[in-house]
Formats: structure tokens, sequence, C-alpha cells
DNA sequence: CCAGACGTTGTT
DNA sequence: GTCTGG
DNA sequence: CCAGACGTTGTT
DNA sequence: GTCTGG
């Protein structure tokens, strides 16, 4: 699963990274500053993605997919709780995906890395933060399915995306040991297959299992990740923080 | 037929 | 929009 | 997923 | 402990 993740960059670094243009609301919404030290998907925020469908820009869309047929935002609101992730290897027959899916309608999540829980005892009393990012390339590609509604009562179509998850690689197998999936990662070199509408289901499928051969790393955090009384979207959040309880 | 779901992950 | 459960 | 609540009356 | 809201 993936319910919080981070992309410390600038807009003009992400453009240039996606070959992407971007408009001047964008711009103006971020300014020079990175888009984000933590989101939480709970939250529903839009950050910039780049979708099939345009290809050449980046574009603010929303965390947590609304099919087409959501009839109303009371609908979206409840359902979105739960597509911040799509299972990828059930993409096809979700009602809530399958649309998305069976259009070509995938998208490329930038990121600078994503957060995740490790449960250090067996009754599940003590968890600890981890950020897990690139050996050696600081922004990458979280792989999602994106949708547009009418009827979300915002001023234009309500746009949104889902992160897809597929079984956790041997780095997130130790992080992420209750749950073992992660989302799925797209290297570079597959990036314009990915956004390829025409591409097989088969080949879909099998983009959404490279991350086993994806080099990933990962730091223990402080937990004010979770903390409500204070800001958690500020550079200290990614700071190693170090544990006496991890030993690895 | 109509009403209601449509989802993720999980044992805190 | 489409499927499932009642 | 996590954090926070953990209730009453009313009545399509 | 379990449910709900975010």
């Amino acid at each position: 699963m993936c319910y919080h993740k981070s992309l410390k960059v600038k807009l003009e670094k992400l453009a240039e990274y996606y070959q992407a243009e971007y408009d001047k609301t964008m711009s103006e919404l971020y300014g020079d500053n990175p888009i984000s030290y933590h989101e939480n998907g709970f939250d529903f925020k839009a950050t910039p993605i780049v979708t099939a469908g345009v290809p050449n820009a980046l574009q603010n869309f929303n965390w947590g997919l609304v099919p087409f047929w959501v009839k109303d935002a009371a609908g979206g609101t409840k359902l979105r709780v739960s597509t911040l992730n799509c299972i990828s290897e059930e993409m096809y027959d979700k009602p809530s995906f399958r649309d998305s899916a069976k259009e070509g309608k995938r998208c490329l999540i930038p990121s600078t890395g994503f957060y995740e829980w490790r449960w250090m005892d067996e009754k599940g009393k003590t968890k600890i933060p981890y950020h897990i990012h690139f050996k050696d390339q600081e922004l990458f590609s979280i792989a999602g399915l994106y949708a547009k509604n009418k009827n979300m009562g915002t001023s234009g179509d309500y746009h949104s995306y889902a992160v897809l998850t597929t079984r956790a690689n041997t780095l997130m197998t130790k992080i992420h040991n209750s749950k073992k999936r992660m989302p799925v990662i797209i290297p570079k070199q597959y990036e314009k297959d990915w956004l390829n509408p025409a591409l097989s289901k088969d080949d879909v499928l099998a983009l959404c299992n490279v991350v086993h051969e994806i080099d990933l790393d990962a730091h223990t955090i402080s937990k004010r990740i979770t903390d409500k009384k204070e800001s958690s979207d500020v550079p200290e959040v990614l700071l190693p923080h170090v544990y006496e309880e991890v030993r690895d």
C-alpha cells in the first residue's frame, strides 16, 4: 500500500524530467518551493502528474480516484477513501478502476519517495516510520490510473488518480512486513511505454512487476510524520532518525 | 425487480 | 455505468 | 492507513 | 476493542 509520499522537487525541475509544460496557475500554486515533503493521501490533495491523455503537460490531479459514474460529491468523498490505492493485479476487473484501465488512462505520479511503517513486534504495538527512495536518483515515477468526474460540485471537472500497488520487493518486504505491498514504480526507460494508451493488458501487468528489479533505499525517520499538532510537510520530516530497537 | 455497492489493508 | 444481493 | 471517539433524541 | 472520519 501507499498512503504517504513526498515530492521534494521544484516545479521547474519536474517539467524538465518529464519534458512537460505547465501553466501559470500551477507556477503560482507552487512558486519556487519544493512541491511537498510529506503528503498524506487522506487529505485528497492535488499534485502534478503526467497522464497518457496529455503526456506533454503537468496537470494537478487529486489523489483518491473518483470514477466517472459517481453521481454526487457525497458519493465521491465516500468512495475516494478507498481508492487511494488500486491492486494492480485487479485493475481490469474492479468497477471503480476497470474503465480507466481499459481506456488506457494510466499516469505517472512524480515522487521523491514514499513512507511506510514497519512493525517491530508480533502484537502490533510498536511501529517505526521509514522514508523509501531511489538509491541513485532523486525523482522517480509511481504508476497510477486516473479518471474524470463531472458531479463533484467543483467549478470544473474533478480530476483524480489512484496509486497502483503490487507485491513488495525484497527491501519492501522487510519494511512493510505485515502487508507486503508497495507502489508500482516505473523506471525512466519504461515511462513512455506506460503512457502509451495502446499498451496491451499483458504488457501493462508486466510493467507492474518491474519493481522487483529496482534498487531502493530506506531510512527510519521521526514520528513527527504522524504528529497532528505540528505540520509534517516540512524538510525535517525527511531527516534520518535512529531507533534503538532497529537493528535490521 | 430495486437498492446498494463500487475499496484498501488488516488483528495497534 | 454495471453488478450483486435480497 | 492513522487518529480520535467512544452520545442523545428524532423519526423518511 | 471497534468504529468513523480524514
